[in-house]
DNA sequence: AGAAGCATGTAATGAGTTACATGATTTG
DNA sequence: CAAATCATGTAACTCATTACATGCTTCT
């Protein structure tokens, strides 16, 4: 049910198209918060108009549609966004990769900390040329996509600097060369 | 396929039983990387058995099964372990929360927002305290555990202080009294 | 004897992925 | 006029959740 209100939230920032969307999972939310793909984003968004949660607004080029959240689709969220669940579902790859990344030997697993931090370390550079880019950021600085982007910028350097602390440790309990 | 080397990840440690998987996600995987309830792990269970990367290596009381990873298990392990994904998937409830709430009103919205740093602010001294005491951590400097400390005592602060920012960022565009 | 915890499972349904499929519009 | 990007979808399959179901063992 996620999905749904990840799509009833973007959509109370602003109307927008599946395509719209589904390129703001791919930049901020579907980092952090919640992935998807285009066509689960589609599918979802016919439900969410089938059972009234939103409506299309404007019918553009190339099949576009524009969708709006309705005042029902409004209220689902906000009920949605008060209740606190237990137990939440978490799922992240990346550090299910990294907890099991001990398996291997200590010259593989030091490697692949080494590539996780440079990763980080471009992706945090290119979040930065975006945010000093992007009017989208000063245009709408209570966005989903603005406090995502806010987010990635404390995200990435931490968890750069939390592999470079386990290079570290690798390379004082096991000096190489 | 994420659970499968998550299972498989979990018995390299030390061979299990379904209910002993299960209480291990519960604890420490389930809250942080991966998360799967008893009956998708036992299914899985069965699975790997089928496929040869597991097998029961102990019956017990109460139809209890101990289950211990194969060397193709392994193989199957580190060849996962090596593959990189472009970008993994991550599916975050709680973040998905965090992201949304500014559909709620501002004071609502900064209400949680220092709700949540106050609660990563407990969390860091209970980890801090518990890396200090507990010697599971200085015994086992490259355990799974020590590792996740670790992460923790990096991403923590960092979230902290990401929702200090937009509780900030919130005063200065509706100043609160 | 009763409660708490141990231990495993099935069936139906819903969520999410992979592969396939198509075509329009804009930019260089 | 070619390439890039915009834009939306379906079908088959696998993964994950919910609800149901059973019985054993240990502790008090």
């Amino acid at each position: 049910m996620s999905l749904r209100y990840a799509l009833l939230g973007l959509l109370t920032d602003r109307s927008a198209s599946g395509y719209d969307l589904s390129r703001a999972f791919d930049r901020g939310l579907g980092r952090y918060a919640w992935h998807a793909q285009h066509n689960q984003i589609y599918q979802e968004l016919n439900r969410l108009a089938a059972d009234g949660l939103t409506e299309v607004v404007e019918e553009g080029a190339r099949g576009r549609k524009t969708y709006a959240i309705t005042d029902a689709g409004r209220a689902d969220l906000l009920d949605w966004l008060r209740r606190r669940p237990a137990r939440a579902v978490v799922r992240n790859e990346w550090m299910l990769r990294l907890f099991l990344m001990s398996a291997l030997d200590p010259e593989e697993t030091r490697q692949i900390l080494v590539d996780f931090a440079d990763q980080m370390d471009r992706e945090l550079a290119e979040l930065t040329t975006l945010l000093a880019t992007d009017t989208e950021f000063s245009d709408h600085p209570q966005s989903f996509g603005t406090i995502a982007a806010h987010f990635g910028q404390r995200m990435y350097p931490a968890m750069r600097d939390w592999a470079r602390d386990e290079v570290g440790r690798i390379d004082r309990s096991r000096p190489p060369g």
